[in-house]
DNA sequence: AGTTGGACCTGACTGC
DNA sequence: TGCAGTCAGGTCCAAC
């Protein structure tokens, strides 16, 4: 049986749309708006209202918040939430167009976004509030783990108030933003800590360890421009795959020997999501 | 307030 | 070969 990376983009997956579209599309006009797909705009009344909101805009700047892309449209920015299967791509508008492209943004000069989610739990939002701390949908985001805001106090007491598995608290955008099932695994083999283990057990060289961790393997996942999985449900924005695949360490390896030490992998159950973890790494 | 479980969605896989 | 059923997962939302 060929094992099935899924793919959910994280930090590293939005990073690396980010850093790549910048350049390309900061500064241009978007001279046009299609959204085929109004579950893509669902908390507003029709596609076409947002097209009208977005079109004739100028991109002034491209941020991330957690696994959110922030378009710095003037007035108006425009947030799009790569839910668990979004893909951010720039284009030729002569491209074919691939499949499950539920929205395009005709830029001036001839290129094109395009934003493919096939599993459409992604979301476009188009903000009148142009403070990032009043943006609903930001302010609830916890601190970038690439960030300052990420101490060791923050961790030390966020943790120890939580009965909840450690895991589970770095998945919590609330408490830290841009961490998914990958790289919670990793991070939590990085640190030498079972995922499942109680969020308040954890000693205090335990929350140092983890605080070294989140930046050490986000930061390398950047480099590689995120993970792929051998279905390629994740590329980067010219469509080219991500490497990180090829250095985790423990995620969808169960049964596999540890690259460490050798133990066989082991995969438990965490709110219907695979939690794996080296047994003898990690205690 | 922290935590849990269902709903949303598609495609790959399983079993008959 | 075909097809119904199952699973997976990020986030929101309702309910303990």
């Amino acid at each position: 049986m060929a094992e099935l990376l899924l793919q959910m983009p994280e930090l590293p997956e939005a990073e690396t749309f980010r850093s790549e579209l910048e350049p390309l599309v900061v500064g241009k006009r978007i001279e046009r708006a299609e959204i085929t797909l109004p579950r893509m705009v669902r908390r507003y009344s029709s596609p076409g209202r947002v097209e009208e909101l977005i079109r004739g805009r100028r991109i002034g700047s491209l941020k991330r918040r957690g696994k959110a892309l922030v378009f710095g449209l003037d007035g108006h920015p425009m947030i799009i939430h790569l839910g668990m299967s979004g893909n951010l791509f720039i284009n030729d508008a002569s491209d074919p167009l691939p499949k499950h492209v539920h929205a395009v943004f005709s830029l001036e000069g001839g290129k094109q976004i395009r934003f493919q989610d096939q599993r459409q739990f992604g979301e476009i939002i188009v903000e009148p509030e142009t403070d990032w701390s009043r943006i609903p949908d930001l302010a609830k985001y916890g601190p970038e783990p690439l960030g300052k805001d990420l101490t060791l106090d923050y961790l030390r007491k966020g943790l120890a108030r939580r009965a909840a598995p450690v895991k589970a608290a770095l998945m919590d955008q609330g408490f830290v933003a841009g961490i998914g099932n990958i790289y919670s695994d990793e991070i939590l083999f990085a640190a030498e800590i079972r995922p499942l283990r109680p969020a308040s057990s954890l000693s205090g060289r335990e929350v140092e360890r983890l605080l070294q961790a989140i930046p050490k393997v986000l930061r390398r996942a950047i480099e590689c421009r995120g993970t792929s999985g051998n279905d390629e449900s994740y590329v980067d924005a010219f469509g080219a795959l991500g490497a990180f695949q090829h250095e985790l360490m423990v995620y969808q390896r169960a049964g596999q020997p540890c690259r460490a030490c050798g133990a066989p992998i082991e995969r438990a159950v965490l709110q219907k999501r695979g939690v794996h973890f080296c047994p003898k790494c990690q205690e």
